[in-house]
RNA sequence: GGUGGAGUGGCCGAGUGGCUAGGCAGCGGCCUGCAAAGCCGUAUACACGGGUUCGAUUCCCGUCUCCACCUCCA
């Protein structure tokens, strides 16, 4: 068994050959706090998600760190001129995003540290890069502190790109800069900017630089050299290149492998705020079902750009509900529920392949879906132990996944008592329907059904008689 | 201008030098009083032009178009 993962740095597929044997410490650079989550945060997170519980299942202890980046213009932007402090803001938006990775299902990750409780560990990061030679105080008095970009010559090597080819960074004023590539990494406090969004450093009151957060928290809790580092593309530059360059610059032999998850588009563009085509995650959590958006954002390959349209959506349910159906025949013919954990031995071999092929979750869907048709044909042939057995692997599958039906409990409606007041009266419309059916009198049945259904409740004919569920929309 | 990536059947989306994923939608059939579900079958592809090859959607060259990053960004 191995692994392959893409890495951006080698454009290559590397096998992953964790720095510890048996563990795997995964960084993800998480959100910046300042407006809420949309569609293309949930799939980033859900992509790091199915890594590490992909990961887990092939018998790996899993260290999986997602920042939270709590301190930044936007967020101090955001915040002035309102009666919210900055730290309020980021605080809700922050519970904003937590809610929305959980209606999705995505598993808390290991450790979630805030760059403002790191901020004696990143002024340390920056005095050993002074030290070093790497980095230098401004030169205008103003407080701030740059990276030494001419210093590193490797610098670009995650991107590919060379200094001379470069435009400007803007991330700061450039007067104090020697080289107008140099980045901040640490900002003086502006006397417009709030008192407490500063802090004490050898340079002066200020606050970190936006790239520095990640090296002095990627390496505080999984060490100087880890296994992977995850995000978005639109990060690659300025944010992990810079990241790179500061983390390497200080003799860390930080992140093996680099990896990057596709954008999602909406209209063949990239989604955003400036375009005003932003998709919300409360929206798209409140037009269906957490389950079905977790299996659209995982349809296409997490390195692709994802196209987003509501149809898809609308696709997506079905789907999904086709194989709801066929586990929940399959229980009916005597299937166990699947455990909560499994682990590879539990899935078929191709849809092993396909994860361990730099994450492939559409080919393990494929099989999701052979494996369905299959156990649908063996129940309609009979063959219970077939229908039985493949349920046991669509369920695996689903686990491995993070799209299980028992790990979305129907929130809000599954109430025990109230379905069965609702299943008393049902069964006495049924009944009525049964007789109507059999005295062949298809006029009274059909209105029943029409009744039933327009009160949102669903009849569906079988062999053993009339099944009723309620309609999800 | 530099860097990275993409153009696949109605839509989404994998993949491969010949045996052409998968889903949704469509069509035909089975089942059903009808429907739904399910099963079986089935049409429609690989941006364009060359080249290599017995054979290319897959390799090479060129052309066109599009997207992302170089400014905050998952």
């Amino acid at each position: 068994m191995t692994i392959r993962l893409h890495d951006t740095r080698t454009q290559t597929l590397q096998d992953l050959r964790p720095v510890h044997p048996g563990r795997v410490g995964l960084y993800v650079c998480g959100p910046t706090v300042q407006s809420a989550p949309h569609i293309g945060h949930l799939r980033s997170a859900l992509v790091y998600d199915i890594m590490r519980r992909w990961l887990t299942a092939s018998g790996y202890r899993v260290t999986l760190i997602r920042n939270v980046t709590d301190i930044d213009d936007k967020i101090l932007a955001g915040a002035a001129g309102t009666a919210e402090p900055w730290w309020a803001l980021a605080y809700r938006v922050e519970r904003e995003f937590a809610h929305a990775y959980d209606r999705l299902g995505v598993q808390p990750p290991t450790y979630e540290p805030r760059a403002t409780a790191n901020i004696q560990r990143m002024i340390d990061l920056i005095s050993r890069l002074v030290e070093r030679g790497h980095a230098y105080p401004a030169a205008d008095g103003s407080g701030d502190v740059y990276f030494d970009t001419a210093s590193w010559p490797a610098y670009g090597e995650l991107t590919h790109q060379r200094l001379e080819d470069m435009a400007d960074a803007a991330d700061a004023d450039p007067r104090g800069k020697r080289d107008p590539r140099d980045f901040a990494l640490w900002k003086g406090r502006k006397p417009d900017e709030p008192e407490d969004a500063s802090w004490t450093s050898p340079w002066g009151r200020g606050r970190p630089g936006w790239h520095i957060e990640c090296s002095a928290m990627s390496t505080a809790y999984l060490g100087e050299t880890f296994d992977i580092h995850g995000g978005g593309r639109d990060l690659r530059f300025p944010h992990h290149e810079n990241e790179l360059a500061q983390s390497a610059a200080a003799g860390y032999g930080f992140a093996r492998i680099w990896v990057h998850n596709g954008l999602v588009s909406v209209g063949d563009q990239k989604m955003s705020k400036s375009f005003g085509n932003s998709v919300f995650a409360a929206d798209l959590l409140d037009r269906a079902p957490a389950q079905a958006v977790r299996y659209l954002l995982g349809s296409a390959q997490y390195r692709s750009t994802l196209e987003y349209s509501p149809a898809g959506l609308d696709e997506a349910r079905h789907t999904v509900e086709r194989i709801d159906a066929f586990l929940a025949r399959a229980a009916s013919e005597g299937a166990v529920p699947t455990p909560a954990t499994v682990t590879r031995d539990d899935v078929p071999a191709e849809f092993a392949r396909a994860m361990d092929d730099d994450l492939n979750v559409p080919r393990a869907l494929a099989v999701v879906h052979e494996r369905v048709r299959q156990g649908n044909a063996a129940l309609a042939a009979g063959d219970r132990d077939a229908a039985v057995a493949a349920a046991d692997a669509v369920g695996a599958m689903l686990r491995v996944l993070g799209l299980h039906p028992d790990a979305f409990a129907r929130q809000g409606r599954a109430d025990d008592a109230a379905t069965q007041a609702l299943d008393r009266l049902v069964a006495e419309r049924l009944d009525s329907r049964a007789h109507a059916r059999a005295a062949r009198d298809f006029t009274t049945a059909d209105r029943i059904r029409d009744e039933l259904a327009a009160a949102g409740v669903r009849i569906d004919d079988t062999p053993d008689g009339a099944r009723w569920s309620v309609d999800d929309d």
